[in-house]
DNA sequence: CTGATGTTAGTACCAACTACTAAATGAGGT
DNA sequence: ACCTCATTTAGTAGTTGGTACTAACATCAG
């Protein structure tokens, strides 16, 4: 028997439809060997939206995101900044984020939070990491919200020296000191 | 006179298309106070297809982001490795990379190549970044393919020492010293 | 005034539906 | 075997946002 019972069907439509939104009604008619109306029925109980609003639905979510994704130009959310001097962001470790295996944050990523806030504090129209000394304290887990503070140290000769400092929940899980390259506007050299 | 001629008014539909791919002929025509089939006849001029094959693209084209930024797990490809001992990989600076100003790729993604290939070339369960020590000598830009080279220097009690040198047409654009903290399969500690 | 260019109007048709009515088919329970 | 309720299928009318095509205006330039 070809053929599913009510439920199944039901369970597996779901499943058809969240994994392919491009599926017609046709088209699934044909994959559960039912008559278009019982998709359509199935539809209207489960309510599942048609195909149109379907993609409609994806091709909207995903031009958020890729607006939220230009702002990504700098991971994390500054929440405080005094330029030149210091500046507080928190980046909150999602899915993405992680080793799937042990829900770990990729070591890049607080890395990441904190050289982008390296480069968001100095208030030069160019601003370049140069090198840095870094240590990862305690790993970030999925779902931590982790508050990086850079500290500007000293600022001479086109070098800012700048510490950084990152927690979860008051416990500090990295550090690093960074040394970031800058200049005014006109100036330019390789 | 609120009307557009001819050109104008195609080049402005062209800018609210892509701007908005949501805008059927009838908001068109509204906006440009025309007729529909004027929107029409524009549109099959400039080759801009129907509101549902814009939204089905957008809707496709991002999908298959989501599907290369979950690939993304490693940042750049890695080339050739001998587990514990080297390894290579090659990332090509893109869009998404690089400062919009001057188009010199974001320190933490050269950062994250080199991190990354650390974690793979190590060959236990568990691998964190503990340390690095890291230089950014030459700046990388957009279209530049960076090839990282790590070598590990020494493995013991749990800790490797790892040495990484990327290359731009031979051209050492960053260095890095990484330690990394490793166990084995059943152990954990926080 | 005449033509070319541009703009509108209108018709037939399409995909992929919704909303609704009605008939056919099960599958069970007694 | 018979009745019943759930399920499935069929069919019609109407919707949105179009294509493709024909034909009738407008407008302006030479």
């Amino acid at each position: 028997m070809a053929k599913y019972k009510k439920r199944e069907r039901q369970e597996l439509l779901i499943e058809k439809v969240s994994t392919d939104p491009f599926l017609t009604d046709e088209r699934l008619s044909e994959m559960f060997e039912v008559s278009i109306q019982t998709i359509r029925l199935d539809r209207l109980e489960l309510n599942i939206p048609e195909l149109r609003e379907r993609i409609k639905h994806v091709a909207r979510e995903e031009t958020d995101k890729i607006r939220s994704l230009s702002l990504q130009e700098v991971v994390g959310e500054i929440i405080d900044i005094e330029l030149n001097h210091h500046a507080l962001s928190l980046f909150i470790v999602e899915e993405g984020h992680v080793f799937r295996k042990n829900q770990i944050a990729r070591g890049h990523y607080l890395f990441a939070q904190a050289n982008s806030l390296c480069v968001a504090v100095i208030d030069e129209p160019l601003a370049l990491t140069k090198s840095a000394q870094i240590e990862f304290i305690k790993p970030a887990k999925l779902g931590d919200k982790v508050i990086s503070k850079a500290v500007v140290e000293k600022m001479e000769g086109r070098i800012a020296a700048i510490t950084v400092e990152s927690k979860i929940e008051q416990r500090l899980v990295f550090k690093g000191r960074f040394e970031m390259y800058y200049t005014g506007e006109g100036e330019k050299n390789g």
